[in-house]
RNA sequence: GGCGGGUUGCCCGAGUGGCCAAAGGGAGCGGACUGUAAAUCCGUCGGCUCAGCCUACGAAGGUUCGAAUCCUUCACCCGCCA
C-alpha cells in the first residue's frame, strides 16, 4: 500500500507542520490508516482554498488510507477564532443549511466504494446530544487555560478587541471531535490548514490525556498568492466559490488561467494530481515560453474538470477561445456566440431603445451603477466587440450586432458580457 | 452598577463649527507597457435626471445662517473596579 503518500505530499510542498512523521509513517505501513479533516459551514459552499485540503484527503485515499470528511456542524455554530476579530452568529437553520451543502460539495471528492470508502460524518451528531456539565466535566477538565492563553490567535485577539467565551471555547469542541472520531473510527491522524495546528494539535493532547494513545497531526500551508493574498480570493474581493451558482465555471476557469507565473508551478502541485515529470515540463515552458501561458491553461483546465466536470471544462475553453482568442468576433457563427456568450454575463436589451453604452454596461452587471459605468467610459475602459467606446453617448445600433444579434461587451481587458439586441 | 476611552467611506486612519463627499495609506477599478502574468507609471475610487442635486461621519433629537466637529438622550464596543 501507498507508504510513499508522505514522500508525494513532501515534493508537492502540502506539508506545513506534523508531529512525528516517521511514526506517522509507521502508522500508514501498519495497515489501513483513517484520517480525517473537518470544514465549517460559515458560508452557503466551499471555495478554492477549501480545495486543497480535500484534495490531499484523496490523495490520501488513493494511497489506501480511509478518509472520514466531517462537516462542522456544531462547531459551525461557534466559529473558529480569526485574528480579525469576533465573527457575528449564524443562526442554527442557516449553518444547518449550509452544513447541508457543503457535505454534498465535500463527498464528491472521495470515493464511497471499496475496503477504504469515505466517511461524511456531521460533529452537530455527537456535540448537540452533549450537556454543558459532561462537556465541562469529560473536556475541559483536560484544557490548561495557561496554555490556551498562550495561543497566537488568543494572544492578538486579546491584545485587540478581546474574544467571547464562545470563541474560546472552539478548540475544546475541534478536539472533543478528532477524540471521538478516534474513539468511534480508529482515526489517528487529523489533517487542516497550517492556521488549523493548535486546533488538531489540541486533539492530539486530548487522545493522549484520556485515551493514553499516540496519533497524528498535519497541516497543509496556507496557500497565497505572491502577493500574500489568499488563494481563492477574486481580485474583486470575493472569494471563489465551488458552487457553480456562486461562481460561474466560466469565472473559476478564468481565475486560474490568471494565475500569475510566479505562482502557477506551485498551484499545480498543491491542486492537480499531474505527475512530477509533467510539472518539470510546464515549469519549463514558463521559463521559456511564458507568453504561451501553457502552466496556467493546464491549471485551469485541470482544476475545472475536477471541479465542474469534462463537459463544463470543454464549454468554457471553447468559450474563452472565441472571446479572447485573436479572430475577429464578426467571423464567429452564431452557435459559437451562443455557447460562448452562455458563459459570461448576459442581458437582453432592446434595439429599438437605441441603449447607450452606460445602459448595456449595467445591464450586464460589468458596472455597478451609472456613476461606475460613466467612469469607465471616460477612462477609456468600455468596449463593444473589442472596439474601445469613444464616449458615453454612444448607442448600440444595427450595424453592431454580430452574428445571432449578439454584440460583445467588454469593461478592462478581461471583464467579458454579452448583450443579445431584439 | 460605577469610572474612563471609543464608534468616520470596502479596510486602516486623519479631521474638534464653514475652505469636508471628508487628508493619508491599503484594497478595488481604468489606462499605458505586456502574455487574459508580474513589476512600474498615470488616472480613478458614495449615488443620481451629473458644471447641479441627493445621501453619508453609531442612532435619534437639539443649538447655529452653517455641524463629522457643540449639547442631550440612546445603542454598541474596549479597559479598570478593594
Amino acid at each position: 500500500m501507498g507508504t510513499n503518500i508522505l514522500d508525494e505530499l513532501e515534493w508537492r510542498g502540502l506539508i506545513a507542520q506534523s508531529t512525528d512523521l516517521d511514526a506517522l509513517r509507521r502508522d500508514l505501513e501498519g495497515g489501513m490508516l483513517t484520517l480525517y479533516a473537518g470544514f465549517d459551514p460559515t458560508a452557503p459552499s466551499l471555495h478554492a482554498g477549501n480545495l486543497m485540503l480535500l484534495l490531499t484527503l484523496r490523495r490520501f485515499q488513493q494511497a489506501g488510507a480511509r478518509p472520514i470528511v466531517l462537516a462542522g456542524g456544531a462547531t459551525g455554530l461557534i466559529g473558529d477564532p480569526r485574528d480579525t476579530g469576533e465573527r457575528t452568529l449564524n443562526s442554527a437553520e442557516t449553518v444547518s443549511e449550509w452544513a447541508g451543502r457543503i457535505r454534498g460539495q465535500l463527498e464528491r471528492f472521495v470515493e464511497f466504494d471499496g475496503p477504504n470508502g469515505a466517511l461524511v460524518v456531521n460533529n452537530l451528531d455527537w456535540t448537540g446530544k452533549q450537556t454543558t456539565l459532561e462537556f465541562l466535566r469529560d473536556v475541559g477538565k483536560h484544557f490548561s487555560i495557561n496554555v490556551m492563553l498562550n495561543r497566537e490567535t488568543v494572544r492578538r485577539r486579546l491584545a485587540g478587541d478581546g474574544m467571547s467565551y464562545t470563541e474560546f471555547s472552539y478548540l475544546l469542541l475541534q478536539s472533543q471531535d478528532y477524540l471521538h472520531l478516534y474513539r468511534e473510527y480508529g482515526c489517528k491522524l487529523q489533517i487542516g490548514g497550517s492556521d488549523q495546528w493548535g486546533n488538531i494539535v489540541g486533539g492530539v493532547d486530548l487522545i493522549r490525556k484520556v485515551e493514553g494513545a499516540a496519533v497524528h497531526a498535519l497541516t497543509t500551508p496556507l496557500v497565497t498568492d505572491s502577493e500574500g493574498r489568499k488563494i481563492g480570493k477574486s481580485t474583486g474581493g470575493g472569494n471563489v466559490w465551488l458552487d457553480p451558482e456562486m461562481t460561474t465555471p466560466y469565472a473559476w476557469y478564468q481565475y486560474f488561467i490568471n494565475v500569475a507565473d510566479a505562482d502557477v508551478i506551485r498551484y499545480l502541485r498543491y491542486f492537480t494530481f499531474l505527475s512530477r515529470e509533467e510539472i518539470d515540463e510546464l515549469q519549463r515552458e514558463v521559463d521559456e515560453r511564458p507568453f504561451a501561458r501553457a502552466a496556467q491553461r493546464r491549471l485551469a483546465e485541470e482544476l475545472t474538470t475536477l471541479v465542474h466536470g469534462k463537459r463544463a471544462t470543454e464549454q468554457v475553453v471553447a468559450a474563452s477561445q472565441a472571446l479572447f482568442g485573436r479572430g475577429d468576433l464578426r467571423e464567429l457563427d452564431a452557435g459559437t456566440l451562443d455557447a460562448a456568450l452562455a458563459e459570461v454575463p448576459h442581458a437582453d436589451v432592446k434595439i429599438s431603445e437605441r441603449p447607450t453604452i452606460v445602459d448595456l454596461l449595467l445591464a450586464t452587471g460589468l458596472s455597478e451603477s451609472r456613476s461606475a459605468a460613466r467612469r469607465t467610459v471616460a477612462e477609456g475602459g468600455a468596449y463593444v466587440n473589442n472596439t474601445k467606446v469613444p464616449g458615453e453617448d454612444w448607442a448600440l445600433g444595427e450595424e453592431d450586432l454580430l452574428a445571432g444579434g449578439w454584440a460583445v461587451v467588454r469593461r478592462g481587458k478581461r471583464n467579458l458580457a454579452g448583450v443579445r439586441a431584439s
